[in-house]
DNA sequence: CCGAACATGTAACCTGTTACATGATTAC
DNA sequence: GTAATCATGTAACAGGTTACATGTTCGG
């Protein structure tokens, strides 16, 4: 059994051509979900742990720098797709600041629960934004996860928008 | 600045009426969303935590069994509105298995994501009916919860729908 | 030549999970 | 009386973050 960080460093490896730690912290550090900061003192340890389970075989150095090329092993391959496919866990409902937010908005007073609403619906617009300008800089694979974060946005503008009119029609 | 655990726990305490240590932890193992699992080990320590802080405060055990009441001090009650109205953390993109994955489907043969698109499809409809179910029975703030929870369900589905009738247009 | 980017890794710390330990109260 | 539930808490472990430590390669 993978981790849901395992699954995403064998992912970048396996499909994104990240073919090095560097690059693996690298693909993290960039994407704007904030899954992971890929810090050094996970994606290192994650990679040698991968290395002793035979998922993930590791080059001997390259360069004085000590660059080590990276690939999955058979194994990984089949790790990797049987981490992909476990629907019950791609289902689930993961950590989610919006979501774990919004009850207390509406317990606050009239006038402030309409400025906030209105605040984030304006923020969460130009999320959307510059998400889709991130977007079309990206190779399939992370296109589609951006894609999915926007559809993640455009549910939260959703319900916004929602809480917006129940809050007019009541004022 | 608080954990989004800590948000939580302060939210549990002050507006769903989860009065001891015990009833936050029960809130959270019910909860659809996979936040937490509501284990003694991190539940307990965060709790007392906060009531270093002044944020909580905790009343003399009640019973035998040492039952202690909880209760927001005006400090915590304002640490939680802080922490709510933080629209930057509330507008990021937490993790998302879904999400993690759906990229790496659409690189498997033609005939395996039809039929795991349709096996998720199905799957995504159930959760939602299950999600439904549970909403009725709870309080408006974990009611909104579940609303977004749900919305995000659906937001899924629509993506997988969309999946479908690209593979179907291209088989 | 010099700064930015490339590249690897470790150690201390924090916090969440699992498993353990203990006992009281309640419903049948 | 006894099983389920209520109730608190700790200890070992796991894994992620921050900060540190080190050295190389490349572009101007």
């Amino acid at each position: 059994m993978l981790t849901e960080l395992e699954g995403a460093i064998l992912t970048e490896i396996g499909f994104r051509a990240r073919h090095t730690a560097f690059k693996v912290r690298q693909a993290f550090r960039e994407s704007p979900s904030s899954d992971w900061q890929g810090s050094a003192g996970s994606v290192y340890p994650a990679i040698r742990r991968l290395t002793e389970r035979g998922l993930i075989e590791m080059a001997a150095p390259q360069d004085g720098r000590g660059t080590r090329l990276l690939s999955l092993t058979p194994d990984g391959r089949a790790a990797l797709l049987d981490w992909t496919r476990d629907s019950t866990m791609a289902l689930s409902i993961g950590m989610d600041p919006f979501r774990l937010r919004a009850g207390l908005w509406t317990t606050m007073a009239h006038s402030e629960q309409l400025a906030h609403a209105e605040h984030m619906l304006a923020m969460t617009e130009q999320a959307i934004v510059s998400l889709t300008g991130y977007k079309l800089r990206q190779d399939k694979l992370e296109a589609i996860q951006v894609e999915l974060a926007i559809a993640l946005q455009e549910s939260r503008i959703r319900w916004i928008r929602n809480w917006l009119t129940e809050l007019r029609s009541a004022g």
